[in-house]
DNA sequence: CCATATTAGTTGCTTGTGCAACTATTGTCA
DNA sequence: TGACAATAGTTGCACAAGCAACTAATATGG
């Protein structure tokens, strides 16, 4: 095989998984911010909560697979939020180990004025793209993440 | 103003700011564990080592600039490198705040061996993109970053 | 039907990160 | 020059996240 440069040297701002880093960290940071000043809500359980919005009576590791949060933070994430009386525990009677969660009147309130300010936030990024370079980017990031699902644990 | 739908439900699935940081860590985590697990380094360690190979001489805070990493942890993981003498520190004659690094030697082949492993690993995601759409990819990634810039503090 | 495996969820522990406070050095300006 | 501000880097501390070990409940296979 040819013989590389030996002067091979990959820019860290080129580097593909430091550049997207860098732009989830930019965007989730501030709206993070936001959610936890402002409503006293972490990261993890504002998407717990928009979780149990769409799919109510979701058991605890339902919201695992579909948020992608590791099962030991939604744990504490659920005990912070039910104690709080933003979402509603009992065990399901069907088998008592899963839970059955969902949104009590006082979380779907939250829920509601959370929301607004996160699809604001989203729509400032959106607004900056045409509407096909919105679709040609939701494409790109599918085929990203379809080749890194592509190479999980060998 | 005009009445939205009572049931305004954004999907977090479709949500920009999760999509993005599902991908980034996809991305970073798998190969972070690479340079952890094969080679003993960090990410933050990494991205160090990488502006030290391009930046020889830079003070930690150039280099705190350059990696977007709080100055915090870029000091505690140069005293990683140093201790594991893959770094250079001297103190800067001209200003006794600033350091001099630099990758020592040993450092320096370190670089060489974990080099080849990361643009591999970048590779293996631009295979699945045609050329066209990795110049399109980072022009939206500039786009996105550039809205973020322009909403910092306010 | 019993022993064992599997699953849901919780908790303990380690580690990494970020903020703030601190030290040491240099820059500024009256 | 001399008081005060600013900067480079370190360290203490608090908190979030992930892994592993654990409990409790259910599924499975002989």
């Amino acid at each position: 095989m040819a013989r590389k440069s030996l002067h091979n040297i990959l820019k860290l701002e080129n580097f593909l998984p430091y550049r997207l880093s860098l732009l989830s960290n930019l965007m989730s940071g501030a709206i993070a911010r936001t959610y936890e000043d402002k409503f006293g809500i972490s990261m993890p359980e504002w998407r717990i909560m928009m979780i149990l919005a769409e799919y109510p009576d979701s058991a605890a590791e339902a919201v695992c697979q579909r948020t992608r949060i590791e099962k030991s933070v939604v744990s504490r994430a659920l005990s912070r939020l039910t104690k709080r009386r933003l979402v509603d525990r009992k065990t399901d009677p069907a088998d008592r180990r899963r839970s059955v969660l969902r949104l009590t009147e006082t979380g779907m309130s939250v829920y509601a004025d959370v929301l607004p300010v996160a699809i604001d936030y989203e729509q400032q990024f959106l607004a900056a793209l045409s509407d096909e370079e919105i679709t040609r980017l939701n494409q790109l990031i599918e085929k990203l993440m379809a080749v890194s699902h592509g190479m999980e644990k060998p």
